[in-house]
DNA sequence: ACTAACTCTCAGGTTTCTTTCAGACAAAAC
DNA sequence: GTTTTGTCTGAAAGAAACCTGAGAGTTAGT
């Protein structure tokens, strides 16, 4: 089994470099590209299974090089990265085809269940479950549902993507630092005291249900969430 | 099994990469053609199961095409396609058969329905049912005729279009953008505002008439039909 | 030609979410 | 036992997302 090769295409260095190294950690192989000409060079030279997409480049639109790669028979999925001001216009038709798209600024765990999403739709094999079972808690990506022991639970836009992060690396210690890269947006610019507060929302919400304290504190560390007591 | 094939015959490349993303996506085995030549060429190299027929094309306009096909033996039904103005004196004797015709701009969840029906028709074997069966929703797309817990309610044509397509993709969430470029045409570019309010007009005529809610929002991600409570 | 139905936009109102902050609390260090 | 450090949580302001009614414009039907 080969790793899926995903194609990075943004003209910013410093957008590239952190889904590159963060997709890389992910378990992907990266290549990238800073603008059209050279995506669609790479793109024919070894043609990737998925590619991340900026809709503004510097030689070329998103549009065009979707078009050059299509009209040469490529037919992977593209995930588009847009600004969200550039979202409402300029948005139709991209969705088609197992194609997504995802506002800038994003939080580099929503790429990677993104990049998991539209890997599952088009029936790619090696993708992650839709459901992802940990213990006591029960994530339905494609409903966007949790459930603890059963019990459906209702939460926020953050403190599901928070709860994911957290379940995603059951039985591992993640630091606050860690949680805010890869949870809030990437030029979120608060202090590591949301992610203090958003666990105290979760724990509020889940360990009501639960027999035993799922979310635990690491003190001087991070966060834990325990697959098993 | 194999899959259904659809030939697609259209100049303007926009629409065909538009028609063969989307129908590629949902399980077409896809090949295009972008004038008449081309086309009576690719039905006789390899016989599709169905043809989508732009009416206008530059060397030869529909009605020669068909007459062609036909007349080498070819019986697969074709689906027309045309322009809203050119519509009630071109088409007619046109669709005989198992034949039908859509107007431009369509809607690609449309197209897929259009082309499910046909194949329904035409007796072909592994084509949708015409009656989803959703839970407390069901519709019949023979009848177009939609009830919910039995009891019939009366939709617009769009909202019945929205309500298909959430039923179709039920106990999944759906962006307001994927329905936006499914359920409405192609060219439409307003917002993703018109989802809001044709969500609220649906549930307006089907909440008052179930026990639950049956579109549910997720904030900050879409829309769901559940199934199941 | 008239009427009814439908589509789409917009803005006000409402709900829910995010973020910050300060004080309470708990654990470790001295 | 007291201090220090780190964590928890409630309150509150502000922002964002969503809902819905009203109206203009269009289309379809009689």
């Amino acid at each position: 089994m080969t790793k899926t090769r995903v194609l990075i295409v943004d003209d910013e260095p410093n957008i590239r470099d952190l889904l590159a190294t963060s997709l890389r950690f992910a378990g992907f192989d990266i290549q990238t590209a800073a603008n059209g000409t050279s995506a669609v060079a790479a793109v024919t030279a070894s043609e990737p299974d998925i590619i991340l997409l900026d809709v503004m480049l510097p030689d070329m639109n998103g549009f065009s090089v979707t078009k050059k790669l299509r009209s040469a028979g490529i037919q992977a999925p593209i995930l588009f990265l847009t600004a969200r001001d550039e979202v409402e216009d300029k948005i139709t038709g991209l969705t088609v085809g197992g194609d997504d798209y995802l506002t800038k600024p994003f939080s580099l765990d929503e790429v990677v269940a993104r990049i998991q999403a539209i890997l599952r739709r088009t029936k790619y094999s090696d993708a992650e479950p839709a459901v992802i079972d940990a213990g006591p808690v029960v994530i339905n990506q494609d409903a966007h549902e949790v459930s603890v022991e059963g019990t459906l639970v209702d939460l926020s836009p953050t403190e599901y993507k928070l709860l994911r992060f957290l379940v995603m690396n059951a039985d591992r210690v993640l630091t606050k630092a860690q949680i805010l890269d890869h949870v809030w947006e990437y030029d979120f610019n608060g202090d590591m005291g949301i992610v203090e507060s958003y666990v105290s929302y979760l724990r509020k919400k889940i360990d009501p249900i639960s027999s035993r304290s799922l979310i635990q504190t690491k003190r001087g560390v991070g966060y834990i969430y325990k697959k098993n007591d």
